[in-house]
DNA sequence: TGTTAGCACTCTGCACACATGAGTGCTAAC
DNA sequence: GTTAGCACTCATGTGTGCAGAGTGCTAACA
């Protein structure tokens, strides 16, 4: 539907407005870019491309700025042609990520604030990171140990060999052997069981097998659950929101508070970021997302994964008129860098 | 030095600013308060405090500002009449605060989280809240908690009660009792310390009493100082960056980025905060700050204890031209709230 | 001696007019 | 199909004038 010349200008404006921010015009092109054409033919061609929807006029003299159609088609292509030569990281920039992985990396948790930091200042945009935790890890075995007269820990070790614990209260002077007994018959009664599943019921019923004392079972109820809540709850992490008022489009003291109040609710955040849980690479322009206060904004979302299973969500969020390729470009090299790092988390 | 007429002028001069964000006018004040002066007369009086260095005059022809000189003054005088009669909190925001409070608590962070949100939500101004890792618990026992054949977990309960547990490496086959005659010679050799002391040469020489695992004690080694790190770390909560856009001394972008920045630097965030680690109330006006960056900026600051020890430190940071009177009521119901809670955490 | 009315002066903010420049759309010629 | 030329539009910047708020000073008053 669009010849070459057609696509080859749109191109031209669209990068020339994601560098400048300013409308672009007709003889700005014709003087950049050597086309062999006259500024009058550029023009034509551009009133074409604008009653086709791909271009939009500030005001009658001003140049002209892509509509979310001319990003549309833009990424959709890009991301066609990167398939083919993805990278267009610089040695530089490539450099600049490991360092900032190295930085200070002792569990998950700060993995995922390197990420959010490095997305932020690669691209100038904000960066939010979403944490899924592991809802899916089963029951392998508790253990108690004993703390006081009437406390002890509860030490809950599941499949994927990670730990909780928490805080329950025991019948006064029940003796460390009485507890490894206990903990023994209920470590083969909810063998197997995900931590979802071990809600208050199942728990009477087993306990009801090995014991009856009611304190106990209280606040064994109470541990399982907080530990149930903590580990199906997903954590997010921002950055970079100082760099949003680099951009020109948020020198309006009004838009950034509008963003900014999204991003302090965390539950929006989770909201946005779960909406788009797909596989791959995802590019939201403008009133293509679905969330009212963000219409006016482009997304860059990427899921990442761990065999077969969503670890997280990292996304970048800023001006339609985003560096996509470059975005896009970081996302990829972080994406395989993630995985990388989460098979052998050492 | 300053007669009571000058102190009442200069009252309501600082409260009318502080209210309106506008340089207050001579017939401002002639209006508003019933003085039975004219004008001209508070114009003199202004005139006077100019020069004592209390009010700015931003040009010629405007009203008069506070100095910081002025609030200083505004601020020790309040503090002290404070102490006869303390709260000036409605009832309404009182309810409020506990409301908030009780909304989702499950932990210590969510008890920070939840503090940082309310502190901005009734000032109107970025909340910082610092959390102190215990960091003087003593050791009381570790055990072993096996995982496969090669590895297990370790579990190290301290005298407050809390849990800390790393992932180490076994030699293969090493049975489960085994492992717990290893883990109740080291309980025993390590007892009473504090998780600082427990360095590698410690380590060494207690490992070493008991077993001769090179791999083992490696991985223990690394673990025991993940943990004693992590529980020297100071946590930081920020609340209500948006609230500041509100203010009208935030519309210039240029000072949003400024402080964004520095609040995005949680190290920055953390020394600030550590600087005042005076006991009680701190009230820090304008260039007062040390910290560039900030020296615009008024900060309101206490330290909350347990029982002698300091467990961690809120602020509230705005405009020098910040409600005072307001922000330090809060500070005080929050302040005896924490305690409260943090005390008996239910 | 303290207080006040009056007045000239200063400075900001706003509205308005005007020139400038960038950019377009259209037409006619190549 | 391409291009030069020209009239037209609109945003932006600048200068002017005016209203309003506020001050400082002086002289009169109690």
């Amino acid at each position: 539907m669009l010849n070459d010349r057609k696509r080859k200008i749109l191109q031209i404006i669209i990068e020339d407005y994601i560098e400048t921010a300013e409308p672009v015009g007709s003889r700005t092109i014709a003087r950049k870019h050597n086309l062999g054409l006259s500024p009058a033919t550029i023009r034509n061609e551009m009133s074409d491309l604008e009653l086709l929807g791909y271009l939009e006029q500030p005001h009658t003299s001003a140049g002209r700025v892509p509509s979310a159609q001319a990003y549309r088609l833009y990424v959709d292509s890009m991301v066609d042609s990167m398939k083919e030569e993805p990278g267009v990281l610089t040695e530089n920039d490539m450099a600049l990520i490991n360092s900032w992985y190295k930085e200070r990396i002792r569990n998950m948790d700060d993995i995922f604030k390197s990420t959010a930091k490095i997305l932020s200042r690669m691209t100038q945009n904000v960066s939010l990171v979403l944490a899924n935790k592991k809802s899916t890890a089963r029951f392998k075995y508790l253990k108690f140990l004993p703390l006081s007269d009437t406390q002890a820990i509860m030490c809950i070790v599941t499949d994927d060999g990670a730990m909780d614990n928490g805080l329950i209260d025991i019948p006064a002077g029940m003796s460390g052997s009485e507890l490894d007994y206990l903990s023994g018959k209920m470590s083969n009664l909810l063998k197997g069981r995900r931590l979802t599943e071990i809600n208050g019921d199942l728990l009477q019923e087993v306990y009801s097998a090995v014991s009856e004392d009611e304190v106990m079972l209280a606040s064994l109820k109470k541990a399982i659950s907080n530990i149930a809540a903590k580990n199906s709850e997903q954590k997010v992490f921002l950055g970079g929101a100082k760099q949003l008022l680099n951009q020109p489009e948020f020198q309006d003291v009004g838009r950034v508070k509008n963003l900014l109040g999204i991003l302090e609710e965390e539950k929006v955040v989770k909201d946005i970021l779960n909406a788009g849980d797909d596989s791959g690479l995802k590019v939201t322009i403008g009133s293509e997302n679905k969330f009212t206060g963000i219409k006016d904004c482009s997304m860059v979302q990427a899921t990442y994964r761990l065999n077969g299973q969503i670890v997280g969500t990292m996304a970048v969020l800023g001006p339609t008129r985003m560096e996509y390729r470059k975005v896009i470009a970081v996302m990829n090299y972080l994406h395989k860098y993630l995985e990388t790092i989460l098979k052998d988390p050492k």
